[in-house]
RNA sequence: GGUGCCAUAGCUCAGUUGGUAGAGCAAAGGACUGAAAAUCCUUGUGUCCCUAGUUCGAUUCUCGGUGGCACCA
């Protein structure tokens, strides 16, 4: 019975089209639509996050859409274990299930999962910010060279959200980070069909300086401007609310200009093509996705109903 | 019309006391295990505007041309 349960993951870069794929499969079958976007999980920021539409979301049952407030605490590993739950459920009624989203962490964890490794104490974090903030890197580097020399050969020396999240497990737990990393791929009881969705790079960009331009025209700037008060949370460090921020902040440029609203828009659609090759490059090494191109859907519905057997 | 300044990477510019050149931004490639739309790493050959001259050698100096800017008529 378990293995007649199939999973489709719907994925791709930002705006190559996979809500509009996954919502008319989940109405062909009958099914549920669980979210893989880490950022369509906040209420207040929709239009930005191009969160399904009132109307999508009266077709098919989404799940982990606007679900969360933007002070909340989350992470790839909170999400692991409330969509396998919630997969596990759905699956007593649907013996398919799709899941749609961009967000790499996340669907690996749900496909692969992610080690059982502690969740930082929000003093350890505090602590250990308020260290790098004060002496920069240099010194937790050198910390972390210490407390574990595996990690230490293999980290990404430069970046400071892993030697800090590495030393932050340290001090937690007396223990190094390394011996939380066994890296081993959890097993799940169904199965999972990947799918990518590809467009040649001219036309995603269009689509993307596209798209950018109706959130304006839908009220981008007035949706910043309400959770602007709340702009240094980690939930509004995208794409889309930075750029805005740093406009009505009147930042200046690289040039030593004043940011105008222009240079905001053409900002954000820059990094959002930045994020989209970024997601392309991940993927890229999975080897077992299937990619089409997003007008092909009959392709895609051919390997599903393969899958099925 | 005259005079002066400028012309170098996709863009803004630096530089070469004459030995064919380098920054920022853009762009591309990559990494990725509890902040992931985050964070971090790597990558710079281009008729140095065109023609002629001086020179062993010119992107650099000189004459002329073209284009731009400024000032004077």
């Amino acid at each position: 019975m378990m293995g007649d349960r199939l999973l489709v993951v719907i994925l791709g870069p930002t705006g190559c089209g996979k809500s509009d794929i996954a919502v008319k499969l989940a109405q062909k079958y009958a099914t549920h639509i669980i979210s893989a976007d880490s950022r369509q999980m906040y209420r207040d920021i929709p239009i930005g996050t191009a969160a399904p539409s009132e109307y999508d979301r009266s077709l098919v049952p989404h799940h982990f859409v606007g679900n969360l407030d933007l002070d909340s605490y989350y992470s790839a590993a909170q999400y692991e274990s409330e969509a396998i739950e919630l997969i596990n459920k759905l699956f007593c009624k649907n013996d398919l299930l799709i899941m749609c989203g961009g967000s790499m962490m996340y669907i690996d964890a749900v496909c692969n999962g992610i080690d059982d490794i502690p969740t930082v104490l929000p003093e350890v974090r505090d602590e250990l910010l308020a260290r790098y903030n004060a002496q920069g890197l240099e010194p937790l580097a050198a910390e972390l060279r210490l407390l574990d020399q595996e990690y230490w050969k293999i980290v990404d020396r430069k970046n400071p959200k892993r030697i800090i999240h590495a030393l932050e497990i340290c001090y937690q737990t007396g223990q190094t980070f390394t011996s939380y990393r066994t890296k081993t791929k959890k097993e799940r009881p169904f199965k999972i069909l990947k799918i990518g969705l590809a467009r040649p790079r001219e036309e995603l960009y269009q689509r993307i300086n596209n798209r950018v331009d109706s959130m304006i025209k839908n009220g981008l700037i007035e949706e910043a401007r309400k959770v602007y008060p709340f702009k240094n949370l980690n939930s509004l460090n995208t794409v889309g609310y930075k750029e805005l921020f740093s406009y009505f902040d009147g930042d200046k440029t690289p040039a030593g200009e004043t940011w105008s609203l222009d240079f905001a828009i053409e900002k954000i659609k820059q990094n959002s093509r930045i994020y989209s090759r970024k997601q392309i490059t991940w993927f890229k090494r999975d080897e077992s996705i299937h990619w089409f191109h997003p007008d092909h859907i009959e392709q895609i519905e051919q390997l599903i109903e393969e899958w099925k057997q």
